[in-house]
DNA sequence: AGATCTATCGAAATCGATTTCGCTCAAAAT
DNA sequence: ATTTTGAGCGAAATCGATTTCGATAGATCT
């Protein structure tokens, strides 16, 4: 049934019906509750195509997931969509997921995803220091919100993890256990993530009084495989860290293999801390301490600073940082003077 | 631009333009060639809700993620969201989200797609014995294909991933090493995932000569708390098992956990298996023997079949059973006769 | 009473495509 | 030379809403 069969058995314009449909003013209270009810009754609702054909704006925004440099099985991503998806469902828009198998078609996603699909916003994680995805959008006048800050511009909203409190709280949290050597696996220097937990903890090093060498400070993929190849590099330097602050869990647990291969004990003979919690953290040996945030919540507000874009507030107003919390386990501990 | 005003620039008529971009005949290949060639330099391309008013179809179908009974922390859903993803967008097809928060909500939510967002399919999980989803969407002829079977009905498409040898398999494996007294903890009734477990188990048992005892069958939710209880009752038992079947990874993990619980050792005293691969397992003590499945071409299989589906393919040529592979790490294993 | 206002409604234009059907003109058939 | 044919193109209808603007009628004012 469209809205001109549903007008006719009413004995009214489609006109009429339309605007009482929308909340417009021009319609006497009376005839808006008759089309209210009858519309209720004859489960009557306007397509959506045609309304939008009409509105000219598409109700949908994306929600973009780049495959190279983030595992699938990471809760993450499945969070965060859900957190988006039910705040941009309340706001009456729609989420389609877009994927970005390699690097080179990326930015052809984003292209794709605007000039074809004609979509209202977009979303989209993992910023880097020098993000052309930004650039690009920003540039196209394109709405969007990113998760994570960028050094291609200030200038747009984003929700951000801060992830210089995992490099100085965790770094600051060795130097209480008497530690002195902290190395630090960052994770991939492209990446805003690496960035901060540089200077987070170089700044805790600093309070303390102690000198940053960077001979302790090398990069890691997000896998276990490489976090554990740089916990090595370490490991075989004559002058080992006792501990080790790593960018993400999945280093982390690298780095606890390669301790354990030495025949020393992770969180014992060396300290091991992560970042963004994965669930593996709790059932390895040591648990693993670890920085957490909340990224479903975080989704659902990327979602509604999305629909405030969308709707003319100003960048700048949408722009917020969060900061994770330390969950104390197992892998972190005091230092071992006698080692 | 809009195609009229493409249209003016090359001195043709919107149909002739129309027609040379959809591939239609009764255009001149000189011409076609033309519109092709000046469409990539103005980078015009039509406007996909103009196109969809006009052709009567959404181009959309929707990934409904339940939420109640599934744990989001599993990476089965977002692998198999990415698999579907990939497949309809080389369909031509958008793919929304959709989440049922809650069991009572959850018809609504597809009642509310196909009659508000007018979708052109569906695709969802975890399938029950009775499921009044699929009725819904059988009675009211929409297009959809599930992940798993049902008893509701055989008229639908779906790809399934054969849990009957989880039971069997499983069970079989620790007869071959010894065990007579076999437990199984299945996933809640209402799932047909349950229900080829237990005849999966039953059916080993039966092989083997061994007697069916009820005692030894138990429920869990799909979640490690959940787990260790199931568990537990097992173990309180005069007579407990020595190896247990688990329907799931989380709950064989707390089953693990409320084996260490009682002094004994998992994987030593009492065998244990679960199901789905979770990567968790690998990282428990002792490392889980568990079944996979390529769940990210599950989802595009189920995608493609959808595509065929809303091409007019009959529902029974629609219907894969896949086996899961069993993954042996440390958790099974022989049966101790001492104990 | 006549003029003016205002609340409510409807006719028609519009959004941007696709598709049907008829027209034209050149080539082929008679 | 005339008719027939068919390839190629275009005019107009259509999809189903929203929105502008004009019309009407009753209420209010002078």
């Amino acid at each position: 049934m469209n809205i001109q069969e549903f007008a006719a058995t009413l004995g009214l314009s489609v006109s009429t019906v339309s605007k009482a449909l929308n909340g417009r003013e021009d319609v006497s209270p009376a005839t808006r509750q008759r089309v209210l009810e009858a519309a209720e009754q004859h489960s009557f609702s306007p397509d959506p195509t045609a309304r939008r054909l009409r509105r000219q704006s598409s109700d949908t925004v994306a929600f973009v997931i780049s495959a190279p440099q983030v595992s699938f099985a990471h809760p993450f991503f499945l969070d965060m969509l859900v957190g988006v998806n039910d705040a941009m469902d309340a706001g009456g828009y729609q989420v389609i997921i877009a994927s970005a198998r390699s690097v080179e078609t990326e930015l052809d996603v984003f292209k794709r995803l605007i000039s074809k699909q004609r979509i209202d916003g977009l979303l989209f994680g993992r910023t880097r220091r020098h993000d052309e995805r930004i650039a690009y959008l920003l540039e196209h006048d394109v709405p969007f919100v990113a998760f994570g800050r960028s050094q291609t511009s200030d200038d747009y909203p984003y929700v951000d993890i801060d992830r210089f409190v995992v490099g100085r709280a965790g770094c600051a949290r060795f130097i209480a256990f008497g530690h002195r050597r902290i190395a630090l696996i960052h994770t991939p220097e492209y990446l805003m993530l690496s960035h901060f937990e540089h200077e987070g903890y170089k700044e805790a090093l600093h309070a303390a009084g102690i000198a940053y060498d960077e001979t302790l400070c090398v990069e890691a993929a997000m896998t276990e495989e490489d976090g554990a190849r740089a916990a090595r590099r370490l490991l075989e330097l004559s002058d080992p860290p006792t501990a080790i602050v790593c960018g993400h869990d999945f280093i982390a647990m690298g780095a606890m293999r390669a301790i354990a291969e030495t025949g020393r004990m992770p969180g014992k003979d060396i300290g091991v801390i992560g970042a963004d919690n994965h669930p593996i953290g709790s059932y390895v040996q040591p648990a693993l301490t670890t920085f957490s945030a909340d990224t479903q919540r975080a989704g659902k507000r990327m979602a509604e600073m999305l629909l405030d874009r969308l709707s003319g507030k100003a960048a700048r107003e949408l722009q917020e940082v969060w900061a994770p919390q330390m969950i104390v386990r197992a892998s972190d501990g005091p230092h071992r003077s006698g080692t």
